[in-house]
DNA sequence: CGTATTTGATTGCAATTGCAACTATAATGC
DNA sequence: GCATTATAGTTGCAATTGCAATCAAATACG
């Protein structure tokens, strides 16, 4: 099979694979009483940044989220408590979002179910050298 | 680095690429003034099944979609005549979904740009082997 | 048989997303 | 300086999604 045909194929493996393991995710988190898995990578990529704040255009590069959708979601962990917007002292067009205490402790609460559903449903099916070649290959 | 590490680790930046490329694919799409990626899946899914047609919830397997979705994307491809719904006769609660002849030349029509764009941004980074390794991990 | 349960598909409604337009501030170029 | 252009973030509105409820036909079972 030709380079491309494998890519291709593995293209649609890819997007089948990713559907079916993020509802399954997303459903252990429901049945757990959680939120999604969006409110746990916005806090854990403000948790990552030492102050627990970035700017909101930093942040929808790393969540990977349009801008105006990256503002309605720290619009509803903001409701939540989770996280508080900060207004920028240097670039006074800027905001921050900032976690809160409540916004680290959902994340930690979050993470032993999200880790098992991370284990169980994508991590069973990788050997080692797996897992490292797909994170590899995607890194890119 | 444990095995579970390195499944954890594959995992963030599996879903980190799923979003990026999928944006990216959209937007090639959207600039040739194509559908989205939801519409040649399912064109597709209709086209593989020799007669054209599925059962609505083959087909919602088969796209990964929710049972209500499906019934509201067939609904959109419904309108544009890409699809037509055909009432099955010996389950009589049931519903088949029927790829037309326009479906089939938008379908013919969307496959150079999306297969470019499959290659460009997702097959350059892999070679022969890595594609075959992340879709044999994948499969499961 | 006749009732209870399951399955196939759709619908109503609220929540989320996507896109274009908009406001405010910053940076750039003459 | 001042006009132009770019960047940061938000908002309005339409399209899409998710969830629970619904309807109809099929199957299971006492």
């Amino acid at each position: 099979m030709a380079q491309q045909d494998s890519a291709r194929h593995a293209w649609a493996i890819f997007l089948t694979a990713h559907a079916v393991l993020v509802d399954a995710v997303e459903a252990r988190l429901a049945k757990a009483g959680l939120p999604p898995l969006a409110w746990y990578d916005l806090l854990w990529a403000l948790e990552r940044a030492g102050d627990g704040r970035r700017r909101m255009h930093e942040l929808a590069d790393l969540v990977v989220l349009s801008r105006s959708n990256l503002t309605r979601l720290v619009d509803r962990l903001e409701k939540a408590r989770l996280v508080r917007r900060v207004r920028s002292e240097d670039d006074r067009r800027g905001a921050y979002a900032e976690i809160t205490v409540e916004g680290r402790k959902l994340r930690r609460k979050m993470w032993p179910v999200y880790a098992v559903a991370i284990d169980e449903l994508f991590g069973v099916h990788l050997t080692k050298a797996e897992a490292e070649s797909v994170g590899r290959a995607l890194r890119k």
